[in-house]
DNA sequence: GCAAAAGTGTTCCGACTACACCCATGC
DNA sequence: GCATGGGTGTAGTCGGAACACTTTTGC
């Protein structure tokens, strides 16, 4: 067909790249997983955690498989956040531009930071960073971070995200602190957002109790999610 | 690097296919925009307008090229839906399974039934379908318009879209038939929903009425965008 | 005792539900 | 008249916002 000469199709490789959330819980920071490169391009720039897809591999497999080599955690669920693909967003294209595109298909998760452990290879460098205190990253990845920043406060909004970075046993403090370091202050007064949380009966009392500094000492919960069940699906604002 | 050679990256080519979705306000049937494919593979079979992304194009631009040559429309803001990518998705994939992939980024977008312009080039054929009467689409295609349909309810509860399918001047009868094409009976009382979207204030009564067979005639409203405005970015439900 | 954090309770108010009811037209 | 769809009003109820107040700790 004379289309197909007149206007040839791009070559592309894909890639993955994921945006894992964390939370500090003893100082109320947001964090995500990024990692030192140490290749061209962007040789010593921080990334996220991503891969080219590899013959025979679906996208969500090689996510999965990049980050199996970069952290031990278990149940992590990847959500796909969006794909990023116009021309020139990877150096590596020619020049001419007219030579293999890069595309980036980005994922989302979020793990407690107790339940994950990084794997030091000695070569690469790999850390959870502070997310105010994240710097020029390689590629577009600044724009992908964003990205997930965003979707973040949404899920965190609607769904029952928060446990999944909590860790086991949790005050009402630390989910309110999550809250607040996510969605910033003033989504909420504190002892309201505790009676709501509390009257949905999914977080269930363990009797322990922990005194962190002054105060009354908190109740330790659990996330129960079986009583969760019935929530599945239906819409709520856990604001 | 060793790497490379033991586990070779896969070659992609990229395409982009859209959900357009349209109402027919007469009928109450919501509407996909099909188009009859007329070359090998799945030659005779209906799929969502989509084309494979060339040199130098984004994938918006592609999305937006492809669908300027079906249809004739002004206004309309495509938003991605969801990327598709695992091996097999497409039979051009030599069967070895190690040949070329095709990886298919989707979109989605509402236009008004009255202001799109079908384009009829004499050679493939083109559609709008009632959703209820899709036959087996090309590809994974019955897939991807499901997921489609399926972010359309959720956008219908939360934004303003209605709007964007319903004509100019339209009764509020349309609005909650439209509501009630896409989400199914029983969402609300219709009562209500007048009272609720009209205390909003964006729906501006424009004096006109119209009569349609039996029945006390109905005023016509028109959406007022900058009224709206206020309501940008605010969570708010519609149903 | 006092500050600090946890936890309880109360009042006010707006929003949504579920109806009942009135209005204007075609036939 | 009467069926049909458009349009208005109201009473009851639920839930969130704001805020005052009590409890239990460290120092």
């Amino acid at each position: 067909m004379a289309s197909k000469t007149r206007y040839p199709l791009a070559d592309f490789k894909v890639g993955v790249d994921n945006v894992i959330f964390s939370v500090d819980t003893e100082q109320n920071r947001l964090l995500v997983l990024l990692i030192m490169r140490d290749s061209e391009p962007y040789r010593d720039y921080w990334c996220l955690p991503g891969t080219l897809v590899r013959q025979g591999e679906s996208l969500e497999d090689g996510a999965y498989r990049i980050l199996s080599e970069k952290i031990r955690v278990k149940n992590l669920y990847l959500e796909q956040l969006y794909t990023f693909g116009e021309p020139g967003r990877d150096p590596r294209e020619a020049p001419s531009s007219y030579g293999v595109r890069y595309l980036s298909v980005s994922y989302f998760a979020l793990v407690a930071l107790s339940a994950a452990e990084l794997i030091a290879d000695g070569v690469s460098g790999i850390a959870w960073y502070p997310i105010e205190q994240v710097p020029k990253l390689a590629f577009d990845h600044n724009r992908i971070l964003e990205y997930g920043h965003h979707r973040l406060r949404n899920k965190l909004e609607y769904s029952p995200v928060a446990f999944d970075v909590l860790p086991e046993l949790f005050t009402l403090g630390d989910l309110y602190q999550l809250y607040v370091a996510v969605l910033g202050e003033g989504f909420s007064d504190y002892s309201n957002f505790r009676s709501r949380l509390l009257k949905l009966g999914f977080l269930k009392e363990t009797g322990v109790k922990v005194s962190r500094g002054a105060g009354r000492p908190a109740s330790l919960y659990r996330f129960d999610a079986e009583a969760f069940e019935q929530f599945k699906d239906k819409p709520m604002v856990f604001i």
